[in-house]
DNA sequence: CTGAAAGCGCTTACAG
DNA sequence: CTGAAAGCGCTTACAG
């Protein structure tokens, strides 16, 4: 790489002090005649001159990065997670370093340790698909380093600013809407019991089908992984176990933690000779491309992960520049996609 | 946040020189004591102290930060390339920086720029999906910054180390396989004519078609933009225009330029009442999950995105290290995904 | 085995 | 309107 053109370059070639071009390039007005201004940026034009950023960092001690740490970038979730952050933390200059968990909880750790400590000005960290470990995030927060967690729960978090997603509540209201179109027995294929939003989303279903007056039968819930072939394994052991004799299942409808396991439940549903939705009823969670394109299409809940990014950046850059030190709280609500996705059962 | 712990700090502290302190840190073997190395640990661990990357990065000239950039994080190639890249240059210690671009000209050169001078030590970029503007790539390969690209074309390209992907070799395949299958008239919906590679793909499917003694007739391609919906609308043209009397198409199989494509044509075909592939084959191309996902399958292109980026990595670290300047350029085969999802047609 | 000192490329009080 | 100088927190020849 050829010689590195400084501060001190552009200063000597248009005959002024460094501190001069320094304001200049900060924009810190009435410093400086027009006369002298137009020297010093045509020597900036002439030596092909870019500031180091570096540099500046390290006086300023900022370096408008912000950390965004995920367990997975092939979830849609994660993805308009990202995509909400970027839109928000770009116009005000920032830029994104993504990483990449794989749901490990020691990469996690790293992730956080390295970001925070001195790259980024801020970190925006999600759940990790899993058991979620907050101890360093509480750490990094008591020692004032700015950080916003995304559906990750724990009271050791309380005062953490935090998205949250109303995961029980969705549930409930897919149990009701169910209930409402006539139907009565549901099957539930639960997330990793690590996971806490699945977790919730079960105890959802749970508190959904009591508020009906349903009782939860333990032969129709099974637990996955939030992967596709989970959802095919559950469902295939939910039809084995609960079909009746004339070859038709003795539930309607089939709720999964996620649209991969539903995928994967529709497939298990389709090999067996049923059918979509007059058979079976078919709901997933997360509202992704995926449930739009298979057919027949599935019902589905949108978490709305690019508004929730578009608030964990506001929440972050509020810390960051020390704003707004109120309580930073919030729940996202559901958007239920089950219109003409649902059969509608006389009763 | 409480005040900053420094290597001056650990050096007080622990009694020796920040020269130490930064050997200790930097694994500089055989300058210390042990007795002194225990003392100076200790005292890392009890201020809790983390160096400045920032600092560092100042003296040392380098970030271990990979800048990536390319257009769109929901595409799944693009999702591929990034894990690829993240999985050969974690391992040697860089971090990245991912840009999303929307295929915009002036973010890419913007994300370039800022990358480029300061930030990051090198920078994988990949085509913007449209028109690819190089000037600013070729700029900074000739000022010497590491920089490799991923399928972009172009003659003022040559020298840039670069991973590109054998588009009409791809279609070609294709084309070769269905004829195999007894296909005759085959329909093509094209990318955006902007996108060399969409440009490519055609070439490929012309070239696969004569290759074969058939002729391309004009009437059964169509030029959509890599979405979904213009897959639709694309195939509703076609089939508007080439229907034989009886209701069936006058044509066998389509291929699109990508799996969103193919999945709006595979819409289409399915609204219209037609089968497939009994009465019209569908082959995209990015291998995507949802090739496989929805039902029927159809027919893709395995490009390979996260080998790709694999091999980008590798490529810019050795660049970065300055190993290894040997021309660095690599073509990517497809793998063709089609087996079990063509119709055999007796000729 | 250890350290004093220069320097990476900027910004910013301070003085004029 | 302008600049000399200190300093951000490290690394690294150089000297011992």
């Amino acid at each position: 790489m050829s010689k590195k053109v400084t501060i001190r370059d552009i200063a000597k070639e248009s005959g002024v002090s460094t501190t001069t071009v320094s304001r200049l390039l900060n924009h810190v007005e009435g410093y400086c005649s027009k006369e002298t201004e137009q020297r010093v940026w045509n020597a900036i034009e002439r030596l092909n001159y870019h500031p180091s950023k570096i540099a500046r960092s390290l006086v300023t001690q900022r370096t408008n990065l912000i950390g965004v740490i995920f367990p997975d970038i092939y979830n849609s979730f994660f993805q308009d997670l990202f995509r909400g952050v970027e839109e928000y933390a770009s116009k005000l200059g920032y830029q994104l370093i993504l990483c990449n968990t794989d749901g490990s909880s020691k990469k996690e750790r790293d992730y956080l340790l390295n970001l925070a400590e001195n790259l980024t000005d801020g970190i925006i960290i999600s759940t990790s698909n899993g058991e979620d470990d907050n101890t360093t995030i509480v750490d990094l927060h008591k020692r004032g380093f700015p950080i916003v967690t995304v559906e990750r729960y724990g009271e050791e978090l309380k005062d953490v600013p935090r998205i949250l997603f109303a995961n029980r509540e969705a549930e409930e209201q897919v149990v009701n809407y169910l209930y409402r179109c006539g139907h009565r027995r549901i099957a539930y294929i639960s997330g990793p019991p690590t996971a806490t939003n699945a977790i919730r989303r079960l105890e959802g279903f749970k508190n959904g089908l009591k508020q009906n007056g349903l009782s939860a039968d333990n032969s129709l819930i099974m637990t996955g992984n939030y992967k596709m072939e989970s959802g095919q394994d559950c469902m295939r052991k939910i039809l084995d176990a609960c079909m009746h004799k004339g070859g038709k299942p003795d539930f309607s409808a089939v709720i999964a933690g996620n649209d991969l396991m539903a995928i994967g439940a529709c497939k298990t549903i389709l090999e067996r000779g049923l059918r979509i939705p007059d058979d079976i009823s078919v709901v997933g969670c997360d509202g992704t491309m995926l449930a739009d394109l298979i057919r027949p299409k599935i019902g589905t809940i949108r978490l709305g992960g690019i508004d929730m990014g578009k608030k964990a950046a506001e929440y972050l850059i509020n810390e960051i520049r020390s704003q707004n030190t109120e309580e930073k709280k919030v729940l996202f609500q559901p958007e239920l996609l089950l219109e003409g996705r649902i059969k509608s059962i006389e009763t």
